[in-house]
DNA sequence: GTCGCTGCAAAGTCTTTGCAGAGAG
DNA sequence: CTCTCTGCAAAGACTTTGCAGCGAC
């Protein structure tokens, strides 16, 4: 009976599609392709979880070290991706962002206040709502985001 | 036919009240009662706006420039009220939080990526929906946020 | 009086920017 | 070749902390 759809890990967009979207929007802005902006977009694509700048240099050091890449530039990334609506950035209680690539199905955030653990899910009838309310007050609606807080399955045990 | 409520003008908690509670609080803990905390606690209560904690401390220079408040006691007392639950801060896209009296009744927030503008509003069908999700995915919910963001009905003319 | 609180300034984080050399187109 | 990118380090923005004196209880 539920609509419910949780943790998106059959990945809806291949990466060579991603890649080249990537690349399309690049030529179209005039910006060059570069190995940094690739293993940047590859490593955001390979990690399910969402990752905080710092950890996505640190990933990028582990799986490239002959790459040096500077954080400067992970930033940077980031900042073109997220603004291409190619990733989507997630603020929590504590300082920093967290990434994750965006053109995964738009989903919600469960988030355990314990282990810090994310669990992704989709509801049809928020979704549904959201719109309405935004209608009712004349509002024009562009993005959401909902996150729900608490103890996850694992760490009630 | 809406159950939406919005814009919650009509202060449901007196300000002698809120005082009060903070007032056991301190006491409770062999905290002590300052003029700043009073002082911080009372601007929050005055301003139905979302604070940042340097837009609080303008505020309270404005109207108490004899205080000399000092930004750090700011956030200090923030950070008391905020691990009382006595205030809640939102985290938005941008850097910073965003503080406000937590002692109103829980509500949702739509923002206005125009005029940054915050409307806040309750939908009992979506609180009820988010309950049911948290318990089908086996989540002990302590809290969740939703943020609509979009531009608002004054900022579409 | 005691012990927590405050303002100040210094130190921390996290993020952005300036610059000169490297590299994509 | 040109013009954008990159790494580095320095600068910024925001937040926290150490400390000596102040003030609530």
């Amino acid at each position: 009976m539920s609509n419910i759809i949780t943790n998106f890990n059959d990945k809806t967009v291949k990466y060579t599609q991603l890649l080249s979207d990537f690349k399309i929007l690049l030529k179209k802005n005039s910006l060059k392709f570069t190995i940094q902006r690739e293993v940047i977009l590859e490593t955001l694509y390979k990690s399910d979880k969402h990752l905080t700048p710092e950890s996505l240099h640190h990933l990028i050091k582990e799986n490239f070290p002959e790459l040096k890449t500077g954080i400067a530039t992970v930033y940077r990334t980031l900042a073109l991706l997220e603004d291409s609506d190619m990733v989507t950035s997630l603020s929590f209680g504590a300082q920093g962002k967290k990434y994750e690539l965006g053109a995964k199905e738009h989903h919600d955030h469960m988030i355990c206040t314990t282990c810090g653990d994310i669990t992704e899910f989709v509801d049809e009838e928020i979704e549904n709502r959201q719109d309405s309310i935004a209608h009712e007050l004349g509002f024009e609606i562009s993005d959401h985001s909902m996150q729900i807080y608490g103890i996850c399955k694992n760490c009630k045990n």
